[in-house]
DNA sequence: CTGAAAGCGCTTACAG
DNA sequence: CTGAAAGCGCTTACAG
């Protein structure tokens, strides 16, 4: 508790020498001050404009370095009239996914002097648009990074560009401008697994797919059926349930697949947690996995190596996607090096084999 | 993109009929024109001092409705020298828990004008202390909330304090003034869960700890061994092991005390990601759950219903504990109406009987 | 109960 | 390449 009174503050202000003793933190005036200039030239050399002299330049570095000077992100916020926030919006069914995104989003973010404001919202409400819209207004957001599947609502994104807020989806399919986008190869790597169960020799096999309204689902559900078509395999309608990429829906879906006559000998569910409900009713009915059953999830979050036997599955890069979507935002700030920021080279997903997959009976 | 010029939105608003037609969103000083006061009176009532008159802060209210009015936080933060953003602060192994708090703090936080900036961290760094400082000032941060085990960190709350910054900590046990703490009595109920196992027939139970460093280590490890006591049981130290709340610790755990002979007929595991670890190295040993080996986890995080059998478990009340952390953070605000401010009763963990704990064989 | 002045720490628009 | 003035949208300190 060390709150010393102003007036003692400013004599120290006054007498140069002494500023780095402040108790308060540095402010624009006193670099300008002990930099001899104004404290335009000192917001220029914070704003990296090319217009100060190199020697003007360094003078004022060092004393900003000796200071600790920071900028208040809040007053520079004011001036410019947007904010230092980047909020990342979603409405995802899957925690984990959320966390890992959040993460990778973070690693992207760190040491730009960006700070992440989380916001979780219902796509599903009547009043979704406009909450988003006033929390962007409210915080005056740099930008924003949206998740699966908000990242898919165009009428969003129009809303989001007409505020003048910068904005990255996270999404399966090239569903922007490059700059605006960060995808995986979902279709791909999907038509993968699918040529895995048939070499293992499986020809009936259920398809548990994401619910309606999900890129990803599209995706993945056209990888699957291309997969399966190079190796002249076809899946009937029956074998083909929705789910809602949550644990219950895996359940339900694996009942309405199991209860078939004759089995599916082989499972894909379109992520790990449906994955999870199939390992649930297989279980319950006896039913022995990768013996009797092989089950392939999509995702590898951490429940997919919990899970007895291990399951294969696919790894989304999602620590790295959500640190590219930082980068990406942060291109045009000047706060990071412009790497390759124009391209949309999707990020590689990669097929996981572990031991939930084997040969049918 | 509809951007018009500035000078006809001036006109706009010099007509006070047509204020409600500006395309800018609305200052406090459009709101004081209109009111007829001084900008000064509206910013009473923004801040709900008691020093207007009934009439006029009725007047001043209907205006702001009308026009949407919404304060600048930015604006009030750069004058008040602090922001309207809460920092969530965490170096959690466990995700899912860090997901679900930070779902409850959201929640509490919800329509109060504050947002939540994420800041995750890692307290075994040499400058973590440091970087959590320069977080707080660069932001001025209204508040901080504290998830274990950073949250037992009493230097760092030290730190917090002397910046002025509001906070409250997530805990196992009373570790600060009750306005500042918000626990769940882990000793009580893990203290259950020990009963339980010895009502069930167990005598030979294994006991994996929390890391040291973890209060809510100690706290289960004390509640674990008094319900064993209080039924005459006693834990040889070889059968208590620590753990790291990790997956990975939990395997290396039961490895390690799977391996004895005789083996344990029961483990308590101190969260579910170690009680995952368990079911993984009793199945690699052919272990049948609950038959050969009861187990018993701590968090009920959603891994605990994807094991099979469904795991018996203590379920913290996360969502609970995060929303009341940020309606404690904001008593003090004026933000939310002061309940039961002061109180720190412990928030109830209930112990949660499934299908791994059974009688020995 | 209300207001005029100054200020929070920065940037923009303009001038040189 | 550099600076003086005005302003971002709000609050504090003071006065009445």
């Amino acid at each position: 508790m060390t709150r010393s009174s102003s007036s003692p503050l400013r004599k120290a202000g006054a007498k140069l020498g002494d500023a780095t003793a402040l108790k308060r933190r540095a402010t624009i005036n006193d670099i300008a001050r002990l930099a001899n200039v104004s404290k335009k030239t000192v917001s220029r050399v914070i704003n990296q404009s090319p217009f100060v002299k190199e020697e003007t330049r360094q003078r004022i570095g060092e004393i900003m370095q000796e200071l600790g000077y920071v900028p208040d992100p809040q007053a520079r916020g004011l001036a410019f009239r947007r904010s230092f926030l980047i909020g990342l919006i979603y409405d995802n069914p899957n925690a984990q996914m959320v966390v890992n995104m959040q993460q990778g989003v973070l690693d992207g973010l760190r040491g730009s002097g960006f700070e992440l404001v989380v916001h979780p919202c219902n796509r599903l409400d009547k009043s979704f648009m406009q909450e988003v819209g006033a929390f962007i207004d409210r915080q005056k957001l740099y930008g924003v990074i949206l998740l699966p599947p908000v990242s898919e609502n165009d009428k969003l994104v129009e809303l989001i560009e007409e505020r003048g807020c910068r904005y990255v989806r996270i999404g399966s399919a090239v569903l922007d401008e490059p700059e605006n986008i960060v995808i995986s190869n979902d279709r791909l790597v999907t038509a993968e697994a699918a040529r895995h169960l048939v070499d293992l020799g499986h020809t009936r096999i259920g398809f548990i797919a994401g619910p309606p309204g999900f890129r990803s689902r599209k995706e993945r559900e056209a990888g699957f059926i291309e997969g399966l078509r190079a190796r002249g395999v076809e899946v009937p309608a029956a074998l083909r349930v929705d789910g809602a990429y949550t644990y219950e829906s895996g359940v339900s879906a694996a009942q309405q697949l199991l209860s078939q006559n004759p089995r599916p000998t082989a499972i894909f569910a379109s992520n790990d947690e449906m994955a999870a409900g199939v390992y649930h009713v297989a279980r319950q009915m006896g039913l022995s996995i990768p013996k009797d059953l092989s089950v392939v999830g999509f995702d590898d979050t951490p429940v997919s190596r919990r899970l007895w036997p291990p399951l294969t599955t696919v790894r989304w890069p999602i620590l790295e996607m959500g640190q590219a979507a930082a980068e990406k935002l942060l291109r045009a700030s000047n706060a990071v090096a412009p790497t390759n920021g124009g391209e949309a080279r999707p990020f590689p997903a990669h097929f996981v084999v572990r031991d939930s997959t084997a040969p049918p009976l």
